[in-house]
DNA sequence: GCAAAGTATAATGTCGACACTTTTGGATAA
DNA sequence: TTATCCAAAAGTGTCGACATTATACTTTGC
C-alpha cells in the first residue's frame, strides 16, 4: 500500500483520527510535503477499505461506522476466520504447529506477567501466524484490509478484564490446531470473533454514553486535533 | 462507482479487454474525452477490485489469474456465497419467497424454450435477488465486486451442456429456501459455487490448449483490440 | 438577541505541463 | 541471420493552476 494510505491507516486505526474527522486533502499534502494528486490516491484507497468516506464534493472525514455496520462486518469475518482456520490446517506443517505453540506460550507468559501490551501484541502475532500461513493469499489480504477497519481504537480500552476469557479461548484454539481437528477450530474462532464483536458493542455504546453530551455537529471549528 | 471505472470493468468482464490487454491513461483518457486524473483514479479503483493490474511505472494492463488464484477466489466466494443465503433467509419475508419463485420460473421456462441468454439472464437476476435481499450491505457490496473478477469472460462459452445440471440445483436451492431449510441451502449454494469453479477452470484450460502456440511475450504489437 | 441572506474564504475535481522511466524500433556488431 | 546497444517516442507519476462548489463569517432585518 502507498505510504500515505499506510499512515493515514495507522492513526485512524489506533484512534489519532476519531471517526469524523476532517480529512482535507490540503492538509494531508502540507503533512506529506507533498501535492494533492498523491493524497487524493490514499484517500481512494482508503475509501475503498471503507476507513474513510468521501461525499461527493466534500470534504473526507474518516468513517463512521454504525452498530449494524458493525454486525454486518463480523458476521462476514467471522465465516472468513472459519475459513481461514479450516485452510491453515490444511496447510500447515508440523513445524508451523510448534511454532504456533511458542506463539500462544508467548501469550500465557503476558498474562501471567500482567503485562496488558504484551499480551495483546502477543494475540496479535499468533493470529497473524494464522493468517500468513493459511496459503490463500487472496484471503489474506482481505482478511488484513478488514483489520484495520474492526481495530479502530480497540486496543487499550479495559481489555483487562477479558484477558482470561481471551487467553483461555485461544489455548483451545491452539490446542484444536495441534490436534488438526478443523470442525472444532472453525467453531471456536467464529464463536471467538462473535465475542470480539460484543465487546466492540459494550465499547461503542459506552463511549457514545460518555462522551456525548451534544450531536455534535455544526461545530465551530471542527477537530483541531491536527492543528500541528 | 465511477462512471469510466464501471465501463473498464464491463469491458473486461465482458471479454472485450483480454486478459494482459493494454490499459494505458492516455489512450483511455481519449477514449472518454477526459485528462488522465479521472482516468488514473478509475485504474486505480479497478486494481483494487483485483480486475487490473498497475505494476509501479509501468503500464496498467487487464489483469491475468492464475489457476491458483481462481481457486482461492471460489473458496472465499463460497464461503460468503454460504453466509449470504443463510442471511437472506433469515432476513427474507414470505412475500419473497414467492417472488423467488417466480425468478426460477423464468429460468424454468427459458430453459424449455431453449433461450440460452435468457436462461443465463434469469439465473443472474435470481442470484442477485438473494444477494440483494439478504440484508448485508457489506456483503453485497463484497459478493458485487467480485462476481466482476469471476465472471470474466464466463458467458457464452458452451454453456448449454451445463444447462440441465445448473436449472437442477438452483431448483433444489429455490426449494430449500421455500423451506427455510438454512443448512441445506447454504450446503447447496456452497457445492454450486464449488461446481462454478470446475466450469472456469476447465474452459480457462481449454482456452490455453487451443489460443496459446507461444508463450506471448515480447509481442510486436500488443492488443491491436482499442486502436478505435 | 436571533435567524436569514449575502459575501469572503477555502476545498474539491479536473486539467495541461513537466521531469523521469519504460518501451519501441532501428543501427551496429558478432 | 541473431543479439546488443542506442536514440526517439510514448507513458507514468507528480505538480501547480483553474473553475466550480461548499463552508465560515459578517451583515442585515426582525
Amino acid at each position: 500500500m502507498g505510504q500515505i494510505a499506510a499512515d493515514i491507516a495507522r492513526d485512524i486505526s489506533e484512534g489519532r483520527l476519531a471517526p469524523g474527522a476532517d480529512l482535507n486533502s490540503v492538509e494531508l499534502a502540507a503533512r506529506f510535503a507533498t501535492s494533492r494528486t498523491p493524497v487524493r490516491e490514499a484517500l481512494l484507497l482508503l475509501e475503498k477499505e471503507g476507513l474513510v468516506e468521501i461525499p461527493a464534493r466534500r470534504r473526507p472525514r474518516v468513517a463512521n461506522i454504525s452498530i449494524s455496520e458493525v454486525a454486518e462486518l463480523y458476521e462476514i469475518r467471522a465465516a472468513l476466520n472459519g475459513l481461514m482456520i479450516r485452510s491453515f490446517l490444511r496447510a500447515a506443517t508440523d513445524e508451523e504447529l510448534v511454532e504456533m505453540e511458542t506463539l500462544f506460550a508467548a501469550m500465557t507468559e503476558s498474562a501471567r506477567s500482567d503485562d496488558l501490551p504484551a499480551f495483546l501484541y502477543a494475540r496479535n502475532r499468533l493470529h497473524n501466524f494464522w493468517v500468513d500461513k493459511c496459503g490463500n493469499s487472496s484471503l489474506q489480504r482481505l482478511l488484513r484490509s478488514w483489520k484495520m477497519r474492526m481495530s479502530v481504537s480497540r486496543l487499550g480500552g479495559d481489555a483487562r478484564n477479558d484477558v482470561d476469557r481471551i487467553l483461555r479461548d485461544n489455548g483451545r484454539l491452539t490446542l484444536a490446531c495441534h490436534e488438526r481437528d478443523a470442525n472444532l477450530a472453525e467453531a471456536l474462532i467464529i464463536s471467538m470473533t462473535k465475542f470480539g464483536e460484543q465487546m466492540i458493542l459494550q465499547q461503542q455504546s459506552a463511549r457514545a454514553a460518555v462522551a456525548k453530551p451534544r450531536p455534535a455537529l455544526r461545530k465551530k471549528n471542527a477537530s483541531p486535533a491536527n492543528r500541528a
